[in-house]
RNA sequence: AGAGUCGGCCCGGCAGUCGCUCCGGCGUCAGCUGCGCCAUUCUCUCGAGUGUGGCGCGGCGCGGUGGGGAGGAAAGUCCGGGCUCCGCAGGGCAGGGCGCCAGGUAAUUCCUGGGGGGCGUGAGCCUACGGAAAGUGCAACAGAAAGUAUACCGCCAGACCGCCUGCGGGAGGUCGGGUAAGGGUGAAAAGGUGCGGUAAGAGCGCACCGCGCAGCUGGUAACAGUCUGCGGCGAUGGUAAACCCCGUCCGGAGCAAGACCAAAUAGGAAUCCAUUGGCGUGGCCCGCGCCGGAUUCGGGUAGGUUGCUAGAGGUGUGCGGUGACGCACAUCCCAGAUGAAUGGCUGUCCACGACAGAACCCGGCUUACAGGCCGGCUCUGACU
RNA sequence: UGGGGUGUAGCCAAGCGGUAAGGCAGCGGGUUUUGAUCCCGUCAUGCGAAGGUUCGAAUCCUUCCACCCCAG
């Protein structure tokens, strides 16, 4: 099952990368304890990073845990990601959940992320298209 | 059996499956890259540069495979070291820590053993425990008086004044005295109990207890004593987590320390000479560095590599020691990430899983915490 | 991860061994026809928490808690 693995060419891992993201991100989607921050990259595979605030989630074993869940939760949804790269921030109080219920919040906004990135690459096209015409005319 | 106390150990188990990271070894048809050799193209200053191809070796990547992968507190950062840089970490001042004694240790404010004091029937537990006769200070309010102690009420005899009288004296007032037994205040008022003593009292005297000083004995010492002698004890009140004194220890920063490779960018950097002045450096001074002159060419931001885990290491046995611990021998290698790994899901078993996550490394302390296992000892009850 | 700092009423704060100033805000009353101004009074169960030293602690000591700042 090599498909669903998980290397370093996966994550981000440069702060010009985390830079890049925050500094332009058209796909969002927020959460009340969440929030994450996606844009395409050009590339064929994903790629993920995390931000999870010692000020937000305070005690270190609650932050690992989260990002676990994240990871593994972005592991298993990658081939509908591709193309994309995304930052997870935790918000205030994230850590109440379980691990199962995480599971599902983060299954959540992987979908909502891809449904805005399919929207946007149409939009997209059709102006690229739209200009085309607009040229041609 | 119950209650208690001290010490040591464990931190869900098993199976399946999908992942992460490090190390070893294997493969690599295709990918990227370094070095060497050979062949060859072009250039010319004719033995160098450049391009292409082949072979070999290596690295990255990829694919199998074998193995390792959080804690007793990884935490708080409260102490002590190692390591690194600041020239040496040296002298003085300032500042700070520690504080019964002896030992252990790399070192400590830690640990072990001992002493004093306190708690408990006991096993045991707790203990900032040097000096107040070196000096300075502090004690609000209350109280007569708060440190060279003190006379408010009271008690006591005396003198004087007038009053009553059964002529013995009695009650009252004033005056200057005696007194620390009694009352009252306070956190604290300066030995205790008893007998004697006295005008009333008082270590004023005596007995016992307590206290101080000196000696003797025991102990390395702190200290101890049915020991001896001396002192009536207003000697020497409390407070040093008040200043302080005495003894003892401490230079400053910290792996984001530091070292190396190096795009970009800027014009400086290194060595030697000079040491008056200026600037800088750990809190300050001595000290040291820079600014000046001469000579020589490299410098180092992004990023990367290293520091980075074999150590005051673990386990076992023997020996020394009351013990902390030390010595010897054998044996083992046991996380090393860096946008940051050590996990997810499913099944199953049970005592249904607490507190909680390495970031240079150790030794302690403190704080958090569900439960389980083992051993020593004490008390109470029952039975033999 | 390392280094440093701060906690006193709703807010800003002084005090640093002897019963917690002051200002703003709030509440009650007075002045005024009403309001503003002004005047008077009131508001901390105890100084982030728990122990300790002391006769006495916001203050001294110890251990915790919370918040903030600096360094890639």
């Amino acid at each position: 099952m090599t498909q669903f693995a998980f290397g370093k060419c996966l994550r981000l891992l440069k702060p010009s990368d985390f830079q890049a993201i925050f500094n332009n991100a058209p796909l969002r989607a927020s959460h009340k304890h969440l929030l994450v921050l996606a844009r395409p990259n050009g590339l064929d595979r994903p790629r993920l990073g995390l931000v999870i605030a010692k000020k937000h989630i305070r005690l270190a074993v609650q932050r690992n845990r989260i990002k676990r869940i994240a990871r593994e939760s972005f592991r298993i949804q990658q081939h509908k990601l591709a193309g994309i790269d995304a930052i997870v921030l935790a918000r205030r109080e994230l850590d109440h959940f379980d691990n199962a219920k995480l599971q599902q919040i983060f299954r959540q906004q992987w979908r909502r992320i891809s449904d805005k990135a399919n929207k946007h690459q149409q939009t997209r096209q059709q102006e690229q298209t739209q200009c085309q015409n607009s040229r041609l005319s």
